[in-house]
DNA sequence: CAAACAGTTGAACAATCATTCAACTGTTTG
DNA sequence: CAAACAGTTGAATGATTGTTCAACTGTTTG
C-alpha cells in the first residue's frame, strides 16, 4: 500500500458514528428474529396490505359468504375475488367449505380480527 | 326487445345463489367500514408487508439507532435504509431526532410492538 | 346429455415498488 | 474555508403484483 490514503468511494461501511455505533448494531443482530420468520411477518402483512383483500376480510367478518356474494358486495369480477382469495388462503386467513356449485368462505383464524382491530386503533389514535 | 332472450354474455351480476345471496350481499355493505379507513387500513398493512422495513422496525425495537447504524446492522445501503425510513415515517411508525449530522430513529407506536406481536402469535400458532 | 352456472387458473398487461446510482444539503472538524 | 461525513432525494431499472380475459373443471338441472 502507498502512504496515500485512497478514499473510500462507495465502500459502505464507512461509518464510525462513535455514538452507538458498533454496540448497537451487534446487539441488533444478536436479538434480530430468525431470517424466515421475519420473511414470514412481512409475507403476512402483505397480504393484508391490498385493499381488495382488506374488504373480503371484513366482508367475511359479517357472514360467510360464497365467492359469488362477495363479488357481488365488492362489485369486482369473480375472477378477481378468486384470486385474491387464494391469498387469503395460502396465507391461511380463510377457510372454505364447499356446498354443490358454491364454496363458502369464512375468517380462519381469531387473530386476524385482533391484528386489524389493533391496527384500527393505530389508525384512530393519532391526528 | 325481442322475444328471444339475449344471454349475459360479460355482465358482472348474474348471480343469485338462493342461498345467501342479497341479503348478505346488503348486510355485508352496511356494516362495511368506511372506504376511506379500508384505504388507510391496507395502506397501514402495505408498509409492514416489506422485510427490510420489519427489520427496521425489529432493529428500532432493541434501541434507538442512527440511519449509519441501521444500514450497518441490515447491509444495506445507507440510501435504500433512508428511502424505506420515509415510509415508515410517513405511516407514523417511527420517530425521528437529529444531533449534529446524524439523525436517530425510534419506534413512534405502542400499538406497532402489540400489532406484531399479534401477528407473530398467529404465525406460530399454525404448524 | 346439454345448457347453465360457480369457481379456478394461467397468461398478459399495467401499475406499484424496492434498490441502486448520482447529485445534493447541512453539519462538523482540521 | 475546504474536506469529510450523515443523511436525503429524484430518476432509472428490475422485480413484484392486482386485474382482466379466456379457457377450463365440476356440479346442478331441464
Amino acid at each position: 500500500m502507498s502512504s496515500e490514503r485512497i478514499i473510500t468511494e462507495e465502500k459502505q461501511f464507512d461509518c464510525h458514528c462513535e455514538v452507538h455505533s458498533h454496540e448497537g448494531a451487534a446487539a441488533v443482530q444478536a436479538t434480530m428474529p430468525n431470517e424466515d420468520l421475519l420473511y414470514d411477518l412481512a409475507d403476512f402483512f402483505k397480504v393484508l396490505g391490498d385493499s381488495t383483500r382488506v374488504r373480503i376480510l371484513m366482508a367475511l367478518d359479517v357472514s360467510e359468504l360464497c365467492v359469488c356474494d362477495l363479488a357481488d358486495a365488492l362489485s369486482m369480477t369473480k375472477s378477481a375475488v378468486s384470486h385474491q382469495l387464494r391469498a387469503l388462503r395460502q396465507a391461511r386467513l380463510v377457510r372454505y367449505r364447499k356446498e354443490g356449485k358454491n364454496v363458502f368462505y369464512s375468517l380462519d383464524d381469531e387473530h386476524v380480527r385482533a391484528v386489524i382491530e389493533m391496527a384500527l386503533v393505530h389508525l384512530q389514535h393519532e391526528d
